[in-house]
DNA sequence: AATCCAACCAACCGCCTTACA
DNA sequence: CTGTAAGGCGGTTGGTTGGAT
């Protein structure tokens, strides 16, 4: 018990008077806090935690309910849906964490913060490029996330192939720049435009119903505006295949995650240099 | 068997926003 | 209108664990 939790020494003289407590929770202060939610309910976080007779900050209370102790938190795995989902949401809001775990269900916006952190921003540092990089994101976009729906779609038994659900692969379309997406730097918060497609993930997606609404995106996403620069394109595309087979890349990803790979990155490539 | 290292994740910190007196 | 407390959010840290050497 006190093994793990650290007496906090603290700066304050009110704070030492009260005898804070930090670090791991016990099961004990589990427990403490359960059940006064249980008869109270969620809120006013700082009476909360005197009250049930928790040397915790207000703060820390809230924290632990809501990540860990609330009974519809779901751990475990990140499904392949819910990447699509977290890829997806996160290309349009950027860092939104809460927003994006609002069409989690179950999902915390700490897992899906660390998710982010862990497994998206090891694969940058792979391609030794910033997650936020055009470069990145685009390898995001029409590598990854294709990649995924076939994965779900093979799932559930769909036939379709990822490629033929892209209206604007360049396979499809000669000469025309691979589309610039949002810059989600930029991106508006609460921006009413992407809302109204957003809200078609709000319930845990079924592939079928998602992959059909993941495409549906309004002119705006696709096109990505003044950020469609070809020029800008094609050389972060360029780059991308000079890191890109020594890197290894997604397939690292694609390991960490669930298993094999799902196409052959070469493949993917000269079907580019074909356009 | 011991050590090192990287990945993961729970928890904290600080800032910003909101609610309220 | 203003000040303050509480809540919420995103960034960061540090402990734990498991795999590699």
């Amino acid at each position: 018990m006190e093994a793990h939790g650290r007496v906090l020494s603290s700066a304050t003289p009110s704070e030492e008077e009260m005898d804070l407590r930090r670090g791991p929770w016990t099961v004990e202060e589990d427990l403490k806090l359960i059940n006064y939610i249980a008869v109270h309910g969620e809120g006013r976080w700082n009476t909360l935690a005197r009250c049930a007779g928790l040397k915790r900050t207000g703060k820390s209370c809230r924290l632990r309910w809501l990540n860990y102790l609330r009974p519809d938190v779901r751990r475990g795995n990140i499904t392949p849906e819910e990447q699509l989902l977290i890829l997806e949401l996160h290309s349009r809001w950027g860092n939104r964490w809460s927003k994006i775990a609002q069409h989690l269900p179950g999902r915390t916006d700490n897992e899906i913060k660390n998710y982010w952190r862990t497994r998206v921003q090891k694969q940058a540092k792979q391609l030794q490029c910033d997650v936020n990089s055009k470069k990145f994101k685009d390898a995001m976009r029409y590598l990854w996330m294709p990649r995924l729906i076939e994965r779900i779609q093979a799932a559930s038994g769909g036939s379709l192939q990822a490629s033929n659900l892209l209206p604007d692969h360049p396979a499809g379309q000669p000469g025309q720049a691979w589309p610039c997406q949002e810059n989600s730097a930029s991106a508006p918060a609460g921006s009413n435009s992407s809302d109204s497609v957003v809200t078609q993930f709000s319930s845990p997606p079924t592939s079928d119903s998602f992959t059909g609404d993941y495409y549906n995106y309004p002119d705006n996403c696709i096109q990505g505006g003044e950020n469609n620069s070809d020029e800008g394109t094609q050389a972060g595309f360029a780059q991308l295949e000079d890191g890109w087979y020594e890197n290894r890349g997604f397939l690292d990803f694609e390991q960490g995650g669930w298993g094999e790979n799902l196409w052959s990155l070469e493949d993917i490539w000269s079907t580019q240099q074909q356009v």
